[in-house]
DNA sequence: ATTGGCACTCAGATCCATTGAGTGCTAATA
DNA sequence: TATTAGCACTCAATGGATCTGAGTGCCAAT
């Protein structure tokens, strides 16, 4: 175990490498905070850290910087995170109360939280797993059109437009849209494979080559949809420091634009005490991100869905602030989303 | 005007310098192009250029570069652009054959485009500005939830959920649903505001309060979304190519993300003789994107709303592949829109 | 109009000395 | 045993000084 005094001047020397960038050494560690110590104290404490790689010293003879182990040792250590200021929450609620429209409220939270932190951020959107049928409709566009409309009870919803080169008799759709309904209002959506099918071959006469043709466009819409989708913000914000990026920023970019990494990354993060959970540099598995850091925690859509809401930045990040920030968006998202239900 | 050696020597420094990111002196120019005089010959002839200010040199005594004017004078020289590859055309029609949803469209659109030219991709969403009403649609989700829909004659739709606290009758909603299409179906969006307002007003009785809570949305929802909106892509691209930019990306970036900048820009371009329109270098009026060019072209929604597909990158870019990649993306892109009318 | 020749320029690379923040170690001290 | 002062040492960064070479502009010859 690591004592006292070492663990302190960790934490000193990771606060003073966030703010200043610069590896912090013995000297100027002592005159900027008061340890009581003398420098040479805080050398054989540093050699302690050392030992224990938390911290590194890029060239033999200057000073440390943290590793990633250093990093993690300090945040788990960070009892409490900062809280936002009066502006940032006022900024958070009005924000965030203006709109129903799930597609808005992402996006308005993910462009609030990368102000808020100056970081890049992002929102995962509620996965369908667990979500039911509310509703079906099928709505007439013209002669040989028809709007698919599937609504499930956390008030998604999903649309999508059909051709019927042959046209269609409105009594039929009518007919269809209530046997579709009764069938399938209430089921979770796993089920609705399995029901649609039997639908689509109990139909009889007039209708069978309707429900034929509307039925897949049904599932497509389950599929599509259940496919998972992460909405990004504030890229800007990691090109800001690229000096935190050995070589070039170019692959972390391509990184984090690649949905399918992040998603992955992103969805085998488990909260840990403050409701937040970290992916400090080398801890995620994506060699292009081995420098950045990822703060996540998880928010709730209408108490059952649950999907993430975070940042992602440089490892030499504010984390306090950062963790405070996400904490807070997610837990007015889950608020905003619940609310109406 | 400037005579016809200078000219091919103007374009021969162009390409040069596009593939080598160098200044381009005489001497490596006689030895790759094969123009039968000697460096002192296209010495004289780059002074001419330089008169003209198509060139600069970076430093008293080094190669030339060319100036936004002298990519300018390249591009409209440009006769023909470079045509796709077949590789690249299948590509791209099998990616937008896939879908009808507008949505979605776009999306691929934009990423296909960003990978075929290397560069950011944009797309911007058509604008409602002449479409018409077709439908309008009222749906019960539950007993205090309603959702508003309206639907364009281009096929696109729009949605708002409703929050009716008091709830509502199911009759009532049928009759005011009936009362908006009667008076609005075929109307142009902009009139829509105008007559919803009497709506409101005629509405007796029962249906009274619950005109008076759908109509305000109704009008929300033309207007939210006669908001103009862009689509971007592979951001990647531009990190990738840092060095074409003096200081830093990062304010590059910054005003590709701020949309109603970038929207401003390509809404004021024109096409010219390839149905495609350029902005090269200061050309455009964004600080910011002074070492940007951007290249756009204009695509069809139902042969009626026009809206623009393009890339953005550093002026030293490919313009004739560029130019061809744009120019096709939106030939197909307006084709897939315009098929299903 | 074109060209060979030539003096000139200047950014960039290379080398070298200097500087100074920071270290590790040792011996003295509390 | 923990702390400290002292000191020799290291090495990245800094700032000349010098060298190199691609490239120019100009002039006289063709």
């Amino acid at each position: 175990m690591i004592p006292d005094r070492p663990l302190e001047v960790l934490k000193a020397i990771v606060r003073d490498y966030i703010a200043s960038k610069e590896p912090v050494g013995s000297k100027s560690l002592v005159e900027r905070h008061s340890f009581g110590v003398s420098a040479a104290t805080i050398r054989n404490d540093m050699a302690i850290l050392e030992e224990e790689e938390l911290i590194v010293a890029p060239h033999t003879s200057s000073g440390r910087v943290p590793t990633d182990k250093g990093y993690r040792m300090f945040v788990d250590q960070l009892s409490e995170v900062k809280p936002l200021s009066a502006a940032e929450k006022v900024a958070i609620e009005g924000f965030l109360s203006k709109s129903s429209d799930l597609d808005e409220t992402l996006g308005q939270t993910v462009r609030l939280l990368s102000q808020l932190t100056n970081q890049v951020a992002l929102v995962q959107y509620p996965s369908l797993g667990r979500a039911s049928v509310r509703h079906i409709e099928i709505i007439s566009i013209d002669e040989k059109r028809l709007l698919l409309m599937l609504i499930t009870d956390s008030g998604r919803i999903q649309q999508h437009v059909l051709e019927i080169p042959g046209g269609y008799e409105a009594g039929d759709v009518e007919k269809l849209r209530n046997m579709l309904n009764e069938s399938l209002t209430g089921k979770g959506l796993a089920e609705v494979s399995s029901i649609a099918k039997t639908i689509a071959q109990k139909a009889t006469g007039k209708i069978k080559p309707l429900a034929e043709r509307v039925t897949p466009e049904l599932l497509a819409l389950v599929d599509a949809n259940s496919q998972e989708k992460i909405l990004l913000a504030g890229t800007s914000n990691l090109a800001r420091r690229e000096d935190d990026f050995p070589g070039s920023i170019s692959p972390v970019l391509e990184a984090i634009e690649e949905q399918v990494v992040l998603l992955k990354l992103i969805s085998e993060m488990q909260a840990d005490q403050h409701g937040v959970s970290l992916l400090i540099g080398r801890e995620n598995s994506v060699d292009a991100l081995s420098s950045t850091s990822v703060v996540v925690s998880g928010y709730e859509n209408q108490g059952s869905e649950i999907a993430k809401v975070g940042v992602i930045g440089p490892t030499r990040m504010d984390y306090s602030s950062n963790i405070g920030a996400v904490r807070a968006v997610a837990r007015y998202l889950t608020k905003s989303l619940g609310g109406p239900q």
